[in-house]
DNA sequence: GTCTATATCTAGATAGAC
DNA sequence: GTCTATCTAGATATAGAC
């Protein structure tokens, strides 16, 4: 049982994290709801930082092979579509860590160095994607207009669901918040996007966005 | 002395809650930094939350003056950067309130509802800046690229002193980080520009971006 | 208005029996 | 591995003297 009572704990926490919010979840809360005592909780987690770090790693392992992007291949707006529905899938799912950015960066040794190295490969992978439309000329960019876009998106793709959250709480039950998020996300490319593709873009967010 | 001594306990609390997070912020630490008393701090105040409270009404109070757009002036790129600036300077001396965003509002009852407000108001207020650049003709957008736009607009406005706050700690003290915000936000606008007006801002956004 | 001293409470974490 | 009982620390907040 040893594994499992570990596990049993990391989905509670998750979904205490992800429903209250880190700094309102208390161990004894944990425990509680795991349906175990705090002494045991205690024997699987040194601390409430480690769960939190743990569940990290859960995360980190499941969102870097998302970024993986494949170099050359020809990208249809389907294919981001689903990559982008993928990415904020998890990120709904682990939700709790990009809600408190800051404060657990501050909170939690070395969380916060290791969010930042997530953020710089996650801005590389996007580099990585405009550049490759850029040479298969389906979009066309200034050096200078791309920092910003990189900027915009980096800032969808990072804060997108806590803001939906805020606005509308219920939005990530039903699936709606996503959808909207891929939206949003989209649309900030279009505008540079060559006119076969972007008529192709517009259709696929005009049948999406709400 | 009273008058004072409450601003002294507000001014302290600001600057604390900006520089290390208002959850790592104590009472003890403020009234220490202060160099009053902890019993005298809470004369003043009869809790922490109090204090926040006060403190973003203060900080509302500053803000909505900057929402009130002047219906039919011609709103050339300038006064946009100018509305920008004021408006990224006050949130910057502010940002405590908008870093732990979903936290604070659950925390400390009341704000919830009241930064909910807020962010409806400015919706509302870059939806009539949006519709009066429509209306001189300066801008020409779609019904649905319209809300793709307000909400990335919204996004940008509320989250992106967090995000460069936690990409790069120190652009707040040189300004870098409100110059490289007003250049993200302006950009999300500039696709949907006709022509002229799309050069001017254009060059506006390049003169500041870095 | 301001201080010192302290009450109260809660969260994280540990000890030791089973 | 798991429990019960408990320690400790730190934070909010109050009491009462000056």
């Amino acid at each position: 049982m040893k594994r499992n009572t570990r596990e049993h704990i990391l989905e509670i926490s998750l979904s205490l994290f992800n429903e209250l919010g880190e700094p309102r979840v208390t161990t004894n809360q944990i425990a509680l709801e795991a349906d175990i005592s705090p002494g045991n909780l205690y024997y699987h987690f040194r601390s409430k930082h480690d769960i939190v770090l743990e569940l990290f790693k859960r995360f980190l392992a499941q969102f870097q092979p998302l970024l993986e992007v494949p170099e050359n291949s020809s990208l249809e707006a389907e294919d981001l579509w689903f990559q982008l529905h993928l990415s904020f899938e998890l990120k709904g799912r682990f939700r709790f860590l990009y809600r408190n950015l800051t404060d657990l960066a501050h909170q939690v040794p070395n969380l916060g160095k290791a969010f930042l190295g997530l953020l710089r490969m996650e801005r590389k992978a996007v580099r990585g994607l405009i550049e490759s439309l850029e040479r298969q000329d389906k979009l066309r960019i200034t050096k200078n207009e791309k920092t910003l876009l990189l900027n915009n998106l980096m800032l969808a793709l990072t804060y997108w669901i806590s803001y939906a959250e805020l606005i509308d709480a219920d939005g990530l039950a039903n699936g709606s918040v996503q959808t909207n998020a891929i939206a949003g996300v989209l649309q900030l490319v279009i505008p540079y996007l060559r006119p076969p593709d972007r008529k192709q873009f517009t259709e696929l967010v005009q049948g999406y966005a709400n």
